[in-house]
DNA sequence: GTTAGCACTCTTAAACATTGAGTGCTAAAT
DNA sequence: ATTTAGCACTCAATGTTTAAGAGTGCTAAC
């Protein structure tokens, strides 16, 4: 649908624009060496471009700036592959190769890379606590009333949650219990502890005492307690170097839905395997209709973990950037697997 | 050194100027109730206030503004004791009444009223964890190779460090040395962890194996990890809508800073007992010249616990604030007293 | 000591002219 | 039938001028 020479002056003004953030005229377009026409037929090309929604003015007489159209057949067609320096190769390598045994430095480490190198906003979301399992639960009285519940997954992750426990209860009992837990709950599913909870674990409960049922009761409401995945953001700052940024009521609406945790990991966790691109309005929440988002998968033998994430300008690198998550989902997937 | 008459005039324009973002000039001034003279005699007292350092102008012939020398006096020597409407008291008792048992919720509500009720940024320390002794350690390996360590506090907190297991350890030593790390180690103050461990529970390890040896060098490793206070905040929007920050490069610093948990963490840490004002270039820190930070601290039993701020414009309403941090510093106290 | 009066200063906003980049169209060249 | 040169036209950006308004500092009168 769109002639060679209308493809070759597209891609002569997306990648330009992504440059400068500066609209491109026709005169700029003809003085590029892979262009072999004047300035008056580019100008001809550039409004059939425009007719067809790819590009668009800024005003009657500006230069011509990429629409979202003309990014997403740009990000759908035009993409070359963008090879990441020997340099950058090199500090994303040394990045993980000492030994590091915590879940928390790599992802970390990651997102700092991914926003040191592209001066967008890294994201990062943890892996999914519903697919790993319980390695071991153990329970420490705090005083008479509380007490906290510590769960270990099998995959490392340690978290806790408070309780109370009756007054009735004794100092032994406590022990009895995360024997009787840890029994029969370890190597459940997280997602199913609940459940399981409920189901045989009640029952065995109940053959103590009362006091017992209690406690589970308590218990129960600690476990259940919706602990949403963790997210990982490094690089908030940066958003703020853009040029198409130093409008502070932009940067108000984007600051407050990255404080909105629950609605980015949502977005994040929704995205879909292997490397998606939403471009402007293309994103879900309103107040990310200024920027891309690109996100990336990591898996854990074979099945998706979790997802890694950019978010910038609409006006992004889009090869730079997508190679880079590529190499970045790759390199977690293969430091995860060799953990577990 | 004030006359009455420039301490009435300067409080008007501190006021005034705290409201309005405005310079105000001697026509407002003269017209408010409390004052009664003239809008030439009033400018011959701001001409004499400018002198002494505490009103600026922004230009020849603009209205007066505060200088932050005008804003320290009035810290020190104008502010009204501010009442807190008691909708807003209530706001804050509903929040801490019903039954809280975990540290972070009631912090984190904490930093959600602060920054809500006054449209600054709130930032609080969490409890020094030095001042803290061990409750309990645990050890559960993930793997031949690894293992975590989980801590937890007399204060109810949970840290957990993970490290390696040298592969000639049994499974059943695992066991021993945990029992062997509580025997000598609960009720010792976390920040002498690392030397106790170094001196008493070293020489009892040595007396089982060199695999002991092994563990307890890597384990020493993981305790002496400095594991920062943590710091929290909300509200990091909320400058956004001061209008001394529609400047993207202002607005550039400030976050920049506040990124950095490490020295805001810091600066909370080393202000001191009771309220403390920081204003503009009173701020150890560079980038927050242009802001006003006012500290109060929490305590347990009467030693300082940790810190609550909010970070504003030098413009701040300082009166409120510094109410709201008194009653919220109290409230704070009075809950963990509670618990501990 | 206080205040009215007034010249003066400086900001702000609007009105206007100038410049330059870039376009669209037409007609000539290929 | 394309392609291109030429040219009138548009519009943002910039600078200049002007007028209005807010506020000051000073002087002289109260």
């Amino acid at each position: 649908m769109l002639t060679d020479r209308q493809i070759q002056v597209l891609q002569v003004i997306i990648d330009e624009f992504i440059q400068t953030a500066q609209p491109i005229g026709s005169r700029a377009i003809a003085k590029k060496e892979q262009i072999s026409f004047s300035p008056a037929t580019i100008r001809n090309e550039m409004a059939d471009l425009e007719d067809l929604g790819f590009i668009e003015k800024t005003h009657t007489s500006s230069g011509r700036v990429p629409s979202e159209k003309g990014y997403r057949f740009y990000v759908d067609h035009l993409l070359s592959p963008f090879h990441l320096s020997n340099k950058e190769m090199s500090v994303i390598a040394k990045a993980f190769e000492k030994e590091l045994i915590e879940f928390e430095k790599v992802v970390q480490k990651s997102a700092r890379i991914l926003s040191d190198m592209t001066n967008y906003t890294s994201i990062i979301l943890g892996p999914e606590v519903f697919k790993t399992t319980l390695k071991q639960i153990q329970i420490i009285s705090l005083s008479d009333q509380a007490a906290v519940a510590i769960l270990v997954t099998n995959t490392g992750h340690v978290e806790h949650r408070y309780f109370t426990i009756p007054n009735t209860m004794q100092t032994g009992d406590l022990e009895k219990l995360v024997n009787i837990l840890n029994r029969r709950l370890v190597g459940v599913p997280i997602i199913h502890l609940q459940e399981k909870l409920y189901g045989e674990v009640a029952q065995l409960l109940q053959q103590y005492s009362n006091d017992f049922e209690k406690t589970y009761a308590y218990l129960k409401a600690a476990l259940m307690e919706h602990k949403p995945v963790k997210l990982y953001m490094d690089g908030k700052t940066n958003i703020l170097l853009q040029p198409e940024f130093n409008d502070v009521e932009k940067i108000q609406s984007l600051y407050s839905v990255m404080e909105k945790e629950d609605e980015m990991a949502n977005v994040l966790r929704t995205s879909g395997k292997g490397i998606k691109v939403s471009i402007g309005q293309e994103n879900e929440l309103d107040e990310m209709q200024d920027c891309s988002l690109i996100t990336a998968t990591y898996t854990l033998g074979g099945e998706q973990m979790g997802t890694i994430a950019l978010l910038g300008p609409t006006r992004m690198e889009y090869s730079r950037v997508i190679s880079l998550l590529n190499v970045l989902s790759k390199q977690l997937s293969r430091t995860f697997n060799t953990w577990y």
